[in-house]
DNA sequence: TAGATCCGAAACTGCTCAGTACCGTATATA
DNA sequence: TATATACGGTACTGAGCAGTTTCGGATCTA
């Protein structure tokens, strides 16, 4: 980013002068329709590249190439590279883990060692690099702070308080600790893992973090035994 | 960053046809010496303008500016953009924590809570928007990702081996401890908290930290008391 | 069929910024 | 004193990129 790719915040709110992107209510519309399957196509292609290159290293020649779309395509949906960012980065959060059929094995081990699946561990590797690409832009851009937050940071954080809720209360760990502040454990030490480290999450690391760390934390002492 | 800032890392051996930056080994120069008193304002201009604009926000005009130097001043000293960073972050290794007198007061909670000073803390902060500033660059360019390393990453998690080790030894811990993966701990978290949620590393959250995470983990159970 | 809008592709515009060149001045050696 | 270099400042150059426009062709409604 050189200044504020962010700034064309100020939708007009429904005069649409445009000849493109008019976005009328319901009013059946002139013309070929826009393709709007193309749309998590394009989102996707701009995960990749904000992935591998950040966002500065982003360019939207890169996306519309990786996307096989037109750039004038993109800029007909979204107003701005800012814009755009900010959408893929919401658009992760569907597909995220249903709270209603998370593990429930019994004990707080189990469900916590039952989180760890090849194919969540991928997606939250993917998250963390996007995370991390987006860094230095986060700090003076709430609008995409929020976005990282809702998408990346709150569910995985969510995930951990519900399992430790049910294992308080089935009395499993005791009302006094800090759920919060321990849910947050192993998002932080797997950031900083990945993004600082530069070392792989894999099950052996998720494993001795859950029996070293936040398992002795919540009062639970043997690592194998109930 | 638009490409590669880095690249020029081929220094001419010796022979230095340039004008500029000859630095021929003890020989008597000609003309005005360089004053070198400059260099770590330099650098520090640099590294302000690095913690509050990240890397690609960050121009050579800003550094110049905020050192009161001109441009010219600061390329007869650095071949690039990403020479200057790389010097930078490696400045910040001086001046760290010395081993010989870090806290020892006989316990592990002890030594940990009175690594807690003002003083420390915003300097730990400024590091690490530093490092988040770095982030998305640091993937790509390892002599940076090794300077952020050495400056930063390993004296964090050095002093925390050093004193669990003490505990160790004095038996307050047991040797089963995985002191390198605990000691990890509170730099993840302080991390996470000050680049992810923004919110502040103050005394109370690391309190908490050490005796709701840390000394659990370590097998210490009472908060407090001895 | 006619007109409007979409599409991918590519040319074009305007700005930012890394890096260079040059200025007048200050300070060093011989 | 003459020469060489450093200094702060400023103008310049060239590349990269966000965003716009244009084009030929496809697809929609009327």
């Amino acid at each position: 980013m050189t200044q504020n790719d962010f700034d064309d915040a100020s939708e007009l709110i429904d005069s649409e002068l445009d000849a493109d992107a008019p976005e009328a209510p319901e009013q059946a519309r002139l013309g070929r329709k826009r393709d709007h399957t193309r749309d998590p196509e394009i989102l996707e292609a701009a995960l990749d590249v904000l992935a591998e290159e950040g966002y500065d290293g982003m360019t939207i020649d890169m996306v519309a190439a990786r996307a096989k779309a037109g750039k004038a395509t993109l800029y007909r949906r979204w107003a701005s590279k800012g814009e755009l960012v900010i959408d893929a980065v919401a658009c992760m959060k569907k597909g995220d883990l249903d709270h209603a059929r998370l593990p429930d094995t019994g004990t707080l081990r189990g469900d916590l060692v039952a989180m760890i699946k090849p194919r969540s561990m991928e997606d939250a590797e993917r998250k963390l690099q996007i995370m991390g690409g987006l860094m230095s832009v986060l700090s003076r851009n709430p609008e995409l702070s929020d976005a990282i937050n809702s998408a990346i940071i709150e569910p995985r954080a969510e995930v951990n308080r519900i399992l430790m809720r049910r294992a308080r209360d089935r009395g499993e760990i005791s009302p006094d600790v800090d759920i919060d502040a321990l849910a947050l454990v192993s998002p932080s030490m797997a950031s900083y893992r990945t993004l600082v480290l530069k070392k792989p999450v894999d099950r052996e690391f998720l494993i001795s973090l859950i029996d070293g760390v936040i398992l002795p934390a919540a009062g639970i002492r043997s690592p194998v035994g109930a």
